[in-house]
DNA sequence: GGAGGGCTTGCACACGTGTGCAATTTGGTT
DNA sequence: AACCAAATTGCACACGTGTGCAAGCCCTCC
């Protein structure tokens, strides 16, 4: 009750209630042998009753250690993330270490300041969970000679590490999931064309139809930036091709929702006459019309692997630098076997012509 | 370049460099009067030159100042924290203050440690936004004797402030645009029963309704959670009212995109059959089918102010308690006119008996 | 030329905690 | 009872930074 405004009490305060000196305390709270058992034990208690909370401030100015560990974000915006920053919390925690937030929202001032503030409080390490860092980010973060894990992206670059989601094992489950219904004509709406994760996806894609022997028509392949109107681009794109597909990939689930949203515009329907399939497994997957089926990311382990990895970075053991973790497919009710006669229920039916 | 792993420069390195002690080391970097501006700028390039970082833990020992905010998030799943942290974090940059990361995910064990770890931390402040707070939590977090400054959520307690969007103001507005599109039987789908933002929601519906001269059929208004079941569960119970309402009014978005899915699932059209209207703007609320009108918080403007009003506290100003931000209406396309002699287009007709 | 005043600078201490080493106490053994 | 080893405690310093006070310097004015 009100001690409010008064200074904190501090490991002397109590060594003089003690009547012991203050290294005698220290040694109490942090359970070194070195001290008799029943003044520890009374010493503890007159902590507790007085309401000591150690001065991390203090601690880490002459252990040097800091136990924080710096969470850069580009924006908190990205609903893929919230699993993610779970997963690394739950774990930092475990281990007795802060999160210190770092969201620069793209902005390369802002960045900057940001970076400076984490070096100032002598973070011990820092996370980097954003889909896009800037250019000029990475650097400086490098220059704080910490260890550095990145989710979902991967530099080339000593000393820095990252834990990803398998985008391409993630894609020939998506794939080799619609042929398994039935679908040979596969479109793909693809991602941002510089992010590794679309040029993986891309991959899985290519390579599974093509172990079945089956070759996209180049017409089936629309790029495409990530956000939802790429999806809605990318049907009205598709339904131009001379041969139509009966399924559409999509590069990730706002991508998805796009082209669910275009399909129902052009009265399309989901998945009777067309199948999509997103992925990333966003919260919102699950309450589209009709309900996503698409591929999950493993967000809460792959926050919680970083983690442990920077962890283990920390106690300088030797780590691999990259780690991919599995994806699974989450099926709901966008896809399923390609129309009667793989015959879109929509105008032109000049479709059939290249077909085996 | 390779400085890695050694200690890092501090003031007292600069100072043998400089041929100087290292008060005046310190005084020319903080920018104090009291050194020769030639000497300090010196000092300046050569502190920048050996890539001199302050320890901010140093510094706030001897200040007694951490310049550190906790922020207190239950879960950053919540669709709708990204832009309120947004706000906090650009006025606690531009402040000079850091972010310390506290989520608990209701987790009473969490929530402690989370506490400890800003009670250690010395954080100045504390700005909590979540949608519920546990019911130990804020007892704690009064415990650390700083001010607080709540999100959406208001408690009557001594040096604990609140921000929050007018509930009330936005009920107001929904139902009386409903009012203005020509309908007058409004249901309400409501939030948590205990939940104060879904009493004046409520309260700003019933009020709309009275003010018009209507009094809503006590069918009309179901009790929900918040979440989409509640959606889908209070479409059912209405279509089982005796006179049909011809617009809905739901507590959230979450809650309206349930309403969406389940009117759909039942047949009827929105908004040509049935009109809804969500309330929060969540980033998914532009997605839906049809695109979800509904009430903008002003979340943005809400971090800003809640950290505003905590710099203010921290400067020993006089705030008021409680602050409310005005919501906005954001016209997609889920609302319409009412049907045709509003009929709602479903089964049972024997809908009017009971109107004017 | 000396006194006085304004600039600069350095000394020394403080913040709260941890720890090596020496000093003191305790307990056991002869 | 004396002695030794072990257990316990305190002293003093360190971490990096900020700041009151005194000391030193230089310039101006009488």
């Amino acid at each position: 009750m009100g001690r409010r405004a008064s200074r904190r009490v501090s490991i002397k305060d109590i060594a003089r209630r003690a009547g012991v000196s203050h290294s005698t305390v220290s040694r109490a709270l942090r359970g070194s042998p070195l001290v008799n058992p029943r003044t520890a034990e009374r010493i503890r208690r007159l902590a507790a009753r007085m309401g000591y909370v150690p001065n991390a401030a203090a601690r880490s100015l002459v252990t040097t250690r800091t136990s924080i560990i710096g969470l850069v974000i580009t924006t908190l915006a990205d609903p893929f993330l919230a699993e993610i920053v779970r997963g690394v919390e739950e774990v930092a925690l475990e281990a007795g270490y802060r999160l210190f937030l770092a969201t620069s929202n793209a902005d390369p001032e802002r960045e900057l300041a940001a970076v400076r503030a984490l070096a100032e409080s002598r973070v011990e390490g820092v996370i980097v969970a954003s889909s896009r860092v800037g250019e000029l980010y990475l650097p400086h973060l490098e220059a704080l000679g910490v260890p550095i894990v990145l989710i979902n992206q991967q530099r080339e670059a000593p000393f820095i590490y990252s834990v990803a989601a398998d985008s391409y094992q993630g894609a020939v489950l998506a794939v080799s999931y619609l042929m398994r219904l039935g679908h040979t004509r596969i479109a793909y709406i693809a991602g941002p064309p510089m992010a590794r994760s679309n040029r993986l996806r891309w991959m899985g894609y290519q390579e599974t139809l093509a172990a079945a022997g089956i070759t996209p028509d180049p017409e089936w392949i629309v790029e495409g930036n990530g956000r939802p109107e790429a999806g809605e681009w990318g049907i009205q794109r598709l339904l131009e091709a001379p041969v139509r597909p009966t399924a559409v990939f999509c590069y990730n689930d706002m991508t998805a929702i796009g082209a669910l949203r275009a399909a129902r515009a052009v009265g399309l329907r989901v998945p009777e006459d067309l199948s999509i399939i997103g992925f990333d497994d966003i919260l919102f997957a699950a309450y589209t019309e009709p309900p996503l089926t698409t591929i999950a990311q493993p967000k809460y382990e792959m926050g919680r692997t970083a983690m442990s990895m920077l962890l283990r970075l920390l106690q300088g053991e030797r780590v691999s630098p990259s780690l991919q973790l599995p994806c699974r497919l989450v099926e709901r009710a966008s896809c399923g076997p390609p129309p009667e006669g793989s015959i879109p229920m929509v105008p032109h039916l000049l479709a059939e012509r290249r077909l085996p």
